[in-house]
DNA sequence: CTGAAAATTGCGAATCATTCGCAAAAAATA
DNA sequence: TATTTTTTGCGAATGATTCGCAATTTTCAG
C-alpha cells in the first residue's frame, strides 16, 4: 500500500465521523494531491477498509462521506443546523433488512442509513419555533 | 400551481419508483425547461410534496433520486448490475430512529435508508460467483 | 540488491449534476 | 384588467469528481 492510500486509511480510521472528500483532501496537504486522495477513497473503499454515503445538506451541498470499516458498521445523524454529524451508534436494522431482502427477492450487499433535523444544541426554543413555523407557511400554500 | 409544478408533481405522483432530476427532465422535454425541473424539484420538496436521497451507482454516478410523499414512506433497493429500483415496502424503522433519536438526544426530521445489492433476476449463478471472486481477491489483498 | 515492468501520482483539463443571473413570460392580486 | 409578484428560459457559472498522460514510486524477478 503507498503512503497516500496509507495516510488516508489511517485519517479515515482514527476519524470519529464521517469525512468528505475534501475534508480528506485538507488533511493530506502537502502529502498528495486531492485527486489522489479521490483515488484512495475509491481503492480503499473497493478493497473493503472504507465506505461511503452520499448526504445532502444546504451548508456543503451533495457530497460523499467516508467512514473506515475498521470498526463495526453504525449509522450517522447530521444536523441541519450546525451540519455535525452524530453518532447514532451500531447498526440495528440487520433483522429488518433480511426480511426486506427475502421478501423483494433481491440479495442485500450493502445499506446506508442517515437520519438528519436538529442535534441537541441546536433545538433550543428559537430554532424549533423557527423551523416549525417555516414549515406550516409551506405546508399551506398551494 | 404552475404548469410546471403540477407536471413534475403528476410525474412524482404516478411514478413506481424514484426518479432523478434527468428522468424528469427527459419526461418533461418540451413542456419545460431542465432548470425549471430542478427548480420545481426543490419546491415540491421544500413544500412537502415529495422527498428525496442520493445514491451513488457506477452506471448513473452520483444523482439524487425523488418520490411523491403521497403515498407512506418507503424504502428502495438499487441493483448493482441493471441498475433498477425495487420496492422494498413501507418504512419499517421508525421504532429503531425513536430509540436512537432518545439515546442521541437529537430530534430527526428525516431520514434516508436504501440498500444495493444484486436483484432477483441479477444474481444468477455468473453473477454471483463473479462477484464474489472479485470480493476475494480484493479483500486478501493489502 | 538492482533494473525492468507494473501501478500510482501530480497537474491541468474535462465532465456531470446542479445552480445562478437576468430579462421575458405567466400567475396572483387589486 | 392593470399591476405586482413569481416563475421560466437560456446560457453562463459552480462545485464535486474524474481523466489523460508524462513523471515517479512500487513491486518483483533475477
Amino acid at each position: 500500500m503507498t503512503k497516500a492510500r496509507k495516510g488516508v486509511k489511517r485519517l479515515l480510521d482514527e476519524a470519529e465521523k464521517p469525512l468528505s472528500a475534501l475534508d480528506v483532501g485538507t488533511l493530506m496537504e502537502g502529502v498528495c494531491d486531492l485527486a489522489t486522495v479521490y483515488r484512495s477513497l475509491h481503492y480503499l473503499e473497493e478493497n473493503g477498509f472504507a465506505e461511503s454515503f452520499v448526504l445532502h445538506c444546504s451548508a456543503h451541498g451533495t457530497e460523499r462521506y467516508y467512514v473506515s470499516r475498521k470498526a463495526p458498521h453504525r449509522h450517522w445523524f447530521h444536523c441541519e443546523r450546525c451540519h455535525r454529524f452524530i453518532d447514532l451508534g451500531a447498526c440495528r436494522i440487520g433483522a429488518i433488512l433480511k426480511s426486506m431482502e427475502s421478501e423483494a427477492g433481491v440479495l442485500i450487499r450493502h445499506h446506508a442509513l442517515y437520519a438528519t433535523g436538529l442535534c441537541e444544541g441546536c433545538r433550543g426554543e428559537d430554532s424549533v419555533s423557527e423551523l416549525v413555523e417555516k414549515e406550516r407557511g409551506e405546508e399551506g400554500r398551494e
